[in-house]
DNA sequence: TCTAAGATTTGCGCTGGCGCAAACAAAGGC
DNA sequence: GCCTTTGTTTGCGCCAGCGCAAATCTTAGA
């Protein structure tokens, strides 16, 4: 396993305060994988065997209606956990995880699961400080989507993307990952011809930069004024 | 505290398994109150100071915008914990807690939390185990909001409580506490006037009988049907 | 018994944003 | 260099469900 060290997770979070002792037996159950541009990490209800630490690259995690509608549940950065079935006592994976780009990504078996929490306490406490606030997130974005309009709803999820996984450039803030008109659709809960209509209003008001899969915020601040717009009434 | 006996909650989830020593050390930090129907248990964005677990009546989870717009969280039925700000890290309450009727709560400072998990790994276990159910029945619930008619979202709702605190009558289940349109219009993010038109037009075929504050179900089966429709196209 | 507050019902008009359709543009494969 | 695939843009018509308004019904309190 040539691409797993120590250094690739020291410092990260649930491993924050272990020794390099610690962390060589923390990487013994574990292995890491590069996953291709595209193609699923893990499946929605298929049985969950491991979780995973992101090392590099965007996962997309998908979840799918018995109608065949999908909705983004949230992009993972580097650093981030993922595939966390077994820390919720559930049996299968509750979402699809697709590579964003091509990624790397550590796994553990989760038979490793309790024996980590119980050796390194703190490696429970974090696992379960990012589901809480997986929960509270969810909860917002819900709380948005069923109450704001779609041109804010829109606008908000740029302006999260931008800010989790925004580069700077001469332009202004880009997306770090390709992603389509569709994927903004599926992250706000509207059709790929709405955002695209929106996002050409934005454009002509110098606000983004449009491309094939590729978005660029020059204008943060004049986005951020259309997604606190209130509903008018 | 009269009303705090080992036998309150010996055989819920979280105290599963302990003794009767364990049960009354678990209950000396432990305090019980009543809760007027309506009063707040918990304020959203107050400090988290106790959690709290359900003895008796039913809790409404409410969470507001600043906007002032409300969603229902979620319901809590006797038996069930809520307000684990403590157990993801969270100083705040996320939501407001409200009596929907008469309650009888046990509340525990936020600083138990800790040694309960560390002494008792099944109280822990379990906690994080709710947690885990709460962000999949709230991923959900997002993806039946963002994808299903208004009626299919209201007609599932019904059935939601039917079976989580439905009471078998002579005319069919009847949701056991007072619920008036508005607070369905909460839960399936539309609007009191929507969902009363909806429940009128079951009622004349008899899938609902109404009342304030009464939902009572009369064909389960019929609204099963209508919860199932798929959107036409 | 009377009154006030709260809950429900119902009608009507309007509109945000979706569905449909079609054209266009950019990448990648061969 | 050509063709196929995939993504994007844009026009048009429509309708589910909301906002507004007003009437009616229920319950609790004085």
């Amino acid at each position: 396993m040539p691409l797993l060290d120590r250094s690739a997770i020291e410092g990260l979070p649930p491993f924050e305060g272990l020794g390099p002792a610690d962390l060589d037996q923390v990487l013994r159950q574990a292995h890491a994988a590069r996953h291709a541009k595209d193609s699923a990490i893990f499946e929605q209800d298929e049985p969950a065997e491991h979780f995973f630490l992101l090392l590099d690259g965007h996962v997309r995690v998908v979840r799918i209606t018995p109608e065949g509608e999908q909705v983004i549940s949230r992009y993972v950065n580097p650093g981030e956990m993922f595939g966390l079935a077994v820390a919720m006592a559930r049996p299968t994976y509750p979402a699809r995880a697709i590579a964003a780009v091509d990624c790397v990504a550590v796994a553990w078996p989760n038979s490793a699961f309790a024996e980590l929490a119980r050796r390194f306490p703190s490696f429970g406490a974090a696992t379960y400080r990012t589901i809480g606030r997986w929960l509270q997130d969810t909860h917002t974005r819900m709380l948005e989507l069923v109450t704001a309009q779609v041109e804010q709803r829109v606008a908000h999820a740029l302006l999260r993307l931008a800010h989790q996984a925004g580069r700077k450039t001469p332009e202004g803030i880009e997306i770090d990952f390709p992603i389509t008109r569709q994927d903004i659709a599926e992250m706000t809960a509207t059709t790929l011809h709405t955002v695209s209509r929106l996002m050409s209003a934005w454009e002509d008001k110098g606000i983004v930069l449009g491309g094939r899969q590729k978005v660029i915020i020059a204008d943060p601040h004049g986005l951020m004024l259309i997604a606190e717009q209130r509903p008018r009434h």
